[in-house]
DNA sequence: GCCTTCCATAAGCATTATTGATGGTTGCAA
DNA sequence: TTGCAACCATCAATAATGCTTATGGAAGGC
């Protein structure tokens, strides 16, 4: 079987205008080219769908029947492109990302800067540690991995977005707090409470310790900042956490950033995806939406966009 | 835009081998046709609809989609296509039938042995008389006209399928009963019931005299056979019908039938239509069931189909 | 009867699709 | 690593299709 949307698509333009000239003419072609096209629709249809004789074109029964599916498919067709013309118009689409657990502290206005901006776009966040990252990135689950330092033996690219500086964090009262220029020596003297084992902050501690010889104080583990802030506060130890986690606490003087050398240990967050990846038109404009304005919308104060107290959010779809 | 029937099987075969060249050989195709025409519809969605990795191909978002759009086009276009299977395979179909009233008596039959063999197709009929019938004719209000002798003015073909001879009508116990080769002359001398102006039999009857020099004898006019055989049968004078009309009249020796010279007056059934005619799968089947069985068909007793008692018929569709 | 309108047909041309050959990439196994 | 096999992209040549111009025939209007 052998239709064609073009024979569909004169047939219907011969039923309407019941005229194969004036057909042909509203279809920018010559009245030859529609002869054709009809015949061969009527061979493959097996019977006559016009009567003609010299004074007009009429539908036959079978054609009556055809037209009336034509109109169906033409309009299943148009459904297809309006569909794409969504998508490509970003009014819809799915996004699914996933995420280094401590990039909690920004994402939430990351994603709300998107939404904003696409509604309609479905995004599906997965929250997960290295381990996760990684297998996401493998099993191509995930559009885009939202992640520190990029994995080796993976074949994907990575590219920087925003500066994530680690810096040494103690209580007011520690004999550290206000010290100037504090030498790595003098870490070490001091408990230390640090990530847990796999944990990538803890690999960067660690690696950046045995690059400037300093042996690794003693302490206990946590398996999150915010635990390490709390220790931290309540007085066990010194701790490693990103800056950005840090706003609220600063500003209530509940922790200190200590002035020790070589810090802040400047790591990055990195948009990472592979290699083979070809993004969808929300994947793209989620990429580039980050490249361009992350740094910009992190940077405003969080109080910038939850400042008016209006109603939390409108309701999601 | 410029999307084409091919693109979208080809894009379903990838879809669901998630394989070119797989997809390829299931369409007898080599793998180039398959990759360019699946650019070319990636070209007109705008976007990609399949991620290639060296390892496998994956629908996109936007891939899965257009999959699902794709579907439904070629469903609806199964369905156009068994559409017009079952029209060719006249499982469906409108027939619009005109006949003449005094076809009444076979019409009937005709329909029966018709529809029985074609269940599905619906027929309009139309009765009228002569006029009726050039109308519909005329407006191409009818696939085929059944009728006796055909308009000449207009551009048709007439094709006879049925004898109808005209015979003269007594009661049994008039005088011309049971006389043998009658001359017309001695027709006149009777009381004659004629069909009204205007109808078939009527100018059939007047022509018919006429070549034999023949005055139409006095009478009255009735618009029907049946009226004529009634008013024969009470004894109100002789009359032309059709032979094949007076069967249980027949039978039942209410009328009898008189030998009378060059009588019977052989006219003809005709099927008749439009010259541009181009007839529908169903309008064809009519024509070439009327002409190839009418004969046996209306000969046969009409006890002869509903003769077994069974059942009346299979539940319809 | 002539002229116009309209569809069918045919030959030539332009466009498009398909093929076969080839190259690059990836994954797998020796 | 190297070699191999599977797979998709690309290219040039060819096959197929569709379109156009030119022309013919039938029907209707004047």
């Amino acid at each position: 079987m052998h239709l064609t949307l073009k024979q569909l698509r004169i047939f219907e333009a011969v039923a309407e205008h019941r005229n194969y000239t004036q057909a042909a003419k509203s279809l920018f072609l010559t009245q030859p080219a529609v002869s054709m096209q009809i015949r061969q629709l009527e061979e493959e249809a097996g019977m006559a769908l016009f009567e003609r004789s010299g004074k007009e074109v009429r539908l036959t029964d079978a054609g009556l029947e055809l037209l009336h599916h034509a109109r169906l498919i033409h309009q299943q067709l148009e459904e297809a492109q309006q569909a794409m013309a969504e998508m490509r118009g970003l009014k819809r689409g799915r996004l699914r990302l996933t995420m280094a657990s401590t990039a909690n502290y920004f994402a939430p206005r990351l994603l709300a800067g998107f939404c904003r901006r696409h509604p309609g776009v479905r995004i599906s966040l997965d929250v997960a540690n290295r381990d996760g990252l990684i297998q996401a990135l493998e099993n191509n689950t995930s559009d885009i991995v939202i992640m520190g330092k990029p994995p080796e033996r993976l074949p994907v690219r990575a590219e920087i977005f925003l500066d994530n500086p680690l810096v040494v964090i103690a209580p007011p009262g520690h004999p550290l707090a206000g010290r100037r220029r504090i030498p790595l020596s003098e870490l070490a003297r001091h408990p230390f409470i640090v990530r847990e084992r796999g944990s990538g902050t803890r690999a960067a501690v660690e690696r950046f310790l045995a690059r400037h010889d300093v042996e690794r104080p003693t302490g206990m583990e946590m398996n999150s900042s915010e635990a390490i802030k709390q220790a931290v506060q309540a007085g066990l130890g010194l701790g490693v956490v990103s800056l950005h986690t840090l706003e609220m606490e600063l500003a209530l003087q509940r922790l200190v950033v200590l002035d020790v050398e070589d810090f802040p240990i400047m790591r990055h967050w990195r948009m990472v995806y592979r290699r083979d990846k070809r993004f969808s038109a929300v994947a793209q404009a989620f990429h580039d939406f980050v490249r361009d304005e992350a740094g910009a919308l992190l940077s405003r104060a969080a109080d910038d966009a939850p400042a008016p107290p209006s109603p939390p959010a409108a309701p999601a779809g």
